[in-house]
DNA sequence: TGTTTTTTACGACTAATGTCTAAGAGAAAT
DNA sequence: ATTTCTCTTAGACATTAGTCGTAAAAAACA
């Protein structure tokens, strides 16, 4: 009895994957999310899960900064990527930053068993397509570190900074104090190696899904 | 005797696009330029230019701002963007921020020619594979007329910001006091619509390159 | 050439950010 | 039971950021 957590925003997708889930194994137990909060909660309510299949750009997801976060605070925990992303160098980073595999959201149901399956067995699964790896710049790794080494509170600033919210904003949505706020920020800096809130900004949005600008001729 | 400014910071494929022009009109006078700040004064010195070529990730340039930047100083200009992205959307988006055309950088040398003399001609060229447009939202135009409305000194002071620097650091590299980009810093918000720095960086981000996330299914 | 308009520039003032030290409460690990 | 880590807050402090009014310079225009 396989455990699941399918965590995507966008409900008709869920419940694809789901049905999925379901054709695989009758007595699969499936759990659901919906943005980083709820993931949060679920992930910790259901420690013995044994795959999470995860959209990289769910409310308060920002693109590989929510793998790093997940497998941050759950390292042991297997992590499919699902993204309606195709680019190559997108899938290779996945699987180079922890994740099994990657699953793009345009696949057909026996392709998406055979990554679940995959996956749960402990092997790596890419698309046919994924091509040659282009392995991530020093700084990237560096950075997804950083945010491996988050707080969860800590990363639930980070992203409502991402949002362009003052401290001031932020300290009241979460109920706390501005120098509450403050010491996060300093935390964050610290960790993610910036002087600035700016510059928080700038680096996580560098592991959105922009593309290097690969040349080749 | 067509007169032509090929902006683009990749060298190789400068001349690439060069030796096209050469064929298309063995008189064409031919500027080059290889980041934004050469390319400002190019198109000021070089006033009855017929067509840019331009290349959206110079430095000094974020995608498509740069494109709104050169269309804000000079209206009547036609550009043609090239770029190596090749997804639709982009494609489309260049065309609907007003632009002649896109040029992708796979282009083989009819392609390159044909997309020239369509422009130069005052049409609007497409490749085959662009697809079906999909309308840039209210938000992204409102920000594109935003960086059209900057004056040099602003969007130059905009990329600095976009780098991470610091008020003091932009003053010491442009040899004007803090206050002036503070002045400056004011004027862009304005004009972006924004309420800090951190928003403003998000707000150009947004420009670059980012998948709306289109799910069909 | 004279006159707007725009751009660039700056100082003074207020608000927001960021650092440091210190410390209490609670949860989790050993 | 003790240690460790996280989250929380405070106050004091230094720095940075942002607004407003104003003026010189440059460009556009008549």
């Amino acid at each position: 009895m396989p455990k699941f957590i399918v965590a995507d925003d966008h409900p008709l997708f869920r419940n694809a994957i789901c049905q999925v889930l379901q054709t695989l194994d009758e007595t699969s137990d499936i759990v659901e999310a919906q943005d980083m909060a709820s993931l949060q909660i679920k992930l910790t309510d259901h420690p013995d899960t044994d795959l999470v299949l995860l959209d990289l750009h769910m409310p308060g997801a920002h693109g590989f900064s929510a793998l790093a976060y997940v497998k941050g605070q759950f390292p042991e925990l297997p992590v499919l990527v699902v993204s309606a992303n195709e680019r190559p160098e997108i899938m290779q980073r996945a699987v180079e930053f922890g994740a099994k595999g990657f699953l793009p959201k345009s696949s057909g149901i026996e392709t998406i068993q055979t990554a679940i399956q995959s996956a749960l067995q402990g092997a790596i699964w890419l698309p046919d397509h994924a091509g040659i790896p282009t392995p991530a710049s020093q700084d990237e790794h560096k950075l997804m570190e950083g945010i491996t080494s988050l707080t969860p509170q800590q990363y639930l600033v980070l992203t409502m900074l991402a949002e362009g919210l003052l401290n001031k904003q932020i300290a009241y949505e979460l109920d706390v104090t501005e120098a509450t706020i403050k010491a996060h920020m300093t935390a964050i800096f610290r960790k993610l190696s910036v002087r600035s809130r700016t510059q928080a900004v700038l680096a996580i949005s560098k592991l959105n899904l922009e593309p290097p600008e690969i040349l080749t001729y």
